[in-house]
DNA sequence: AGTGTAGTACGACAACCATCGAACATGTTG
DNA sequence: CAACATGTTCGATGGTTGTCGTACTACACT
């Protein structure tokens, strides 16, 4: 668990305190790359319902702060799905000014998995 | 958690001792109905490696017995996982002599989670 | 009847997990 | 700076899970 990202703020440190964000960080945040993504891991992350809402939230309207799916959980567990999420590969998620955008990591998915999220999604709604 | 798999035994009693099985009862292993299957209960029973095996090892050649895998795990550990798919949905059990055919629920479940089985089959071949 | 084979049932245990509350970090804004 | 908003970290807690071993059931075969 470590490789990778590890670019990206020498480039932009060019244009900072001139612009809000747009491009902005995802320090500290870890991410798997596309190819340590497993699927032990993805149907896991998947197979909680309250992540599942998550995610089908995530794939109606892409870019969304955790705060706005007001799941029935108190902020510490939120946070908790959300790391779940992100560590096995399903989601990235950016720091943006006193918040956190979240996005599924479709094209991700759909390489390493074909099919998989398209179809859990499509069950999903039922 | 009931309804349903009651009959079979009490038609099937007259022509008992002059055949062997065949068609044999599956009596008390309850598997849920197909529109009973959750989604969540689906993700989480693929979500084992030990299971995947099997699930795996199912696609490639259905209706084998619980032996005939041999995982690197006790019986009372194979029965646990078999147990977890079929309750799960995923897998249907049949006694059968001494044995346990175990069978994929290919159908059902692509009738009721169209595309799933089938993505999640192939990711599992990495 | 006796031995063997295939699997289940039950109890135990350690690891994991979803949840919470309280305290903290950080960025925004009056 | 002070107040606020959005999340994170940490410890605790109760429930679930994967694993095992031992004991048990059920069928088959000699």
């Amino acid at each position: 668990m470590d490789t990778h990202v590890t670019q990206g703020q020498a480039s932009a440190a060019t244009a900072r305190l001139v612009e809000p964000p747009t491009v902005l960080d995802e320090g500290k945040l870890c991410h798997p790359a596309r190819e340590e993504i497993e699927l032990a891991a993805v149907l896991h992350a998947l197979s909680d319902p309250m992540r599942l809402r998550i995610v089908a939230g995530l794939a109606v309207e892409d870019k969304r702060t955790c705060g706005s799916f007001d799941l029935p959980v108190t902020k510490s567990t939120c946070t908790h799905h959300f790391r779940v999420l992100r560590e096995a590969g399903v989601i990235r998620q950016r720091h943006e000014g006193t918040t956190r955008l979240n996005s599924l990591r479709r094209e991700d998915l759909d390489k390493r998995f074909p099919g998989l999220l398209d179809s859990v999604l499509t069950a999903a709604e039922a």
